[in-house]
DNA sequence: GATCAACAATACACCAGTGTATGGAGATTT
DNA sequence: AAATCTCCATACACTGGTGTATTGTTGATC
C-alpha cells in the first residue's frame, strides 16, 4: 500500500523532452477517471495519452492496481490536507455558515473535474474495501471539521453532530443531481440559500 | 429504443427447464449493476449466471447496447409507476412529511439492491447522455410529487420547489453517503427527524 | 569516456469479451 | 408427420486489454 520506489524529482532532458514521473501518471488517471470512473481507467489509454508506451508505465508502477491505490491515496491526502481552508475567517454565525455553503456547493460545482473525480471514488467506494475506507475517512473528517460551526447553533453534541451530518449529505446530494445539468448555477445558489435559512431556523418570509 | 421483439409469456419445457424470457436476463443484469456498476455487465458473465451460452443472449437481444437500453428503459417505467405510491394517505402535514421521509430514507435503506442500482444509474447517467435523459425525467417527476406536500408548507411557488428539490438532494446525498456503513439504521433516523425538524421550523428544543 | 541508473520501446504470451453464422432440439402448428 | 417456430449451443474471427522479459537510449557520475 505504500510507495517503495524512491521519489526523487522530475528530471527533463536537454530538449525538454520530458520524462514521465509518477505523479504525471497519476494526474493522467485523474482525467480518465473524471471521465469514465475507475472501470475506464486503463494502462493502454493511459498511455497512449501520454504518448509513451506501457514499457514506461510498469517501470513506474508496479501493476494496475498499484495505480489505483496510489490514487486513491493521494486523494485522500489531499481531501485532508484541504480541510484547512476549510476554517471560516470569523464573523456572525450566519456569515460562517453561508461561507462553508459557498464552498461546498458552489464553490465545488465549479471544478467540474474535482467533483467528477470525487463522485467516481465514492462511486468505486461500493464495491472495494480500501477506497470505502479512504472515502470514510475524508467524510469524517469534513463532518467533524464543521461540527466546529454548527456548535454556535445547538448546546446538544448529538443535534450537533446530527446537524452537521444532515448539512454534509445535503451537498453532496445536491452535487450528484444537480450537477451537469441546465440551470444548476442558480438552482444551486437558491438551494444553498434555503440551507442556511432553515439551518438558522429563519421562517419562511416570502 | 422500443421493444421490436414479440412478448409472448415465458414458456416453458416439459421437464421444468425454463426458456428464458427477455425479462429474466434483464433481472439477472440488475444483479450484475448492483454489484459492479453498468462497466460491470458483460454478456459474457451473464450467460454464465444463467446457466446458458450467448447463444440465448443473442437471441433476445440484438446487443450489449440493446441489453443496457432496455435495463434502462424498464428502471425508468418502474420509477415512474411506483410514484403513485407515495402519495400520502392524509393526515396533518407533519404525518404526512415524516411519511414521505420515511419512505425516502429507511425503507430505501432496506431495499440495498434497488438503492445499488439507481446509484449506479446515477453514476452512469453522468457518462451517457441517454441514461441522464432518464434520471432526470425521474428526478423530475419525483421532485414535482412532492412538491404536493410541501405547498402545505408555503406559498411562494418557488419556494415550495426549492424546498421539495432541497428534501430530495438530502435524501439522495444521505443514501450516497451513509448506505452500507456501520450503525447506518439509526444514523439515518435521526436525520431523518431532523430532516421534518428544520422543514417545519421546529427550533432545537433540546 | 566508461559505467551506471532512470526511463522508455518492442515483442511476446495470454486472457476476457463481443458479435456472427450456423446448426440443432423441442414444442407448436397445419 | 411434416413443416415451422422458438430458443439455445457451438465454433469462429476479431478486438482490446494485462503483464513480463528484453533491449535501447539518454543523462548523470566516477
Amino acid at each position: 500500500m505504500t510507495d517503495v520506489r524512491p521519489t526523487k524529482t522530475s528530471r527533463r532532458t536537454s530538449k525538454d523532452k520530458a520524462q514521465l514521473t509518477r505523479d504525471n501518471w497519476l494526474d493522467a488517471a485523474a482525467g480518465e477517471i473524471a471521465a469514465g470512473g475507475f472501470s475506464n481507467l486503463r494502462v493502454l489509454t493511459l498511455s497512449k495519452k501520454l504518448g509513451v508506451t506501457r514499457g514506461s508505465f510498469y517501470w513506474h508502477f508496479k501493476d494496475h492496481e498499484d495505480l489505483v491505490v496510489s490514487f486513491l491515496n493521494r486523494w485522500r491526502d489531499r481531501r485532508i490536507h484541504e480541510l484547512q481552508y476549510w476554517k471560516p475567517k470569523g464573523g456572525d454565525v450566519e456569515t460562517e455558515l453561508r461561507q462553508i455553503l459557498e464552498l461546498l456547493l458552489t464553490d465545488a460545482s465549479r471544478n467540474i473535474r474535482r467533483l467528477q473525480v470525487e463522485l467516481a471514488v465514492r462511486d468505486f467506494a461500493r464495491r472495494n474495501d480500501y477506497a470505502a475506507d479512504l472515502v470514510n475517512e475524508v467524510d469524517e473528517a469534513r463532518i467533524n471539521q464543521n461540527c466546529e460551526l454548527y456548535e454556535r447553533l445547538s448546546s446538544d453534541p448529538q443535534r450537533i453532530r446530527d446537524l452537521s451530518l444532515l448539512m454534509y449529505v445535503a451537498t453532496i446530494g445536491s452535487q450528484v443531481v444537480l450537477t451537469g445539468k441546465k440551470g444548476d448555477a442558480e438552482t444551486i445558489r437558491r438551494v444553498e440559500d434555503l440551507m442556511a435559512r432553515l439551518a438558522l431556523g429563519q421562517r419562511d418570509d416570502s
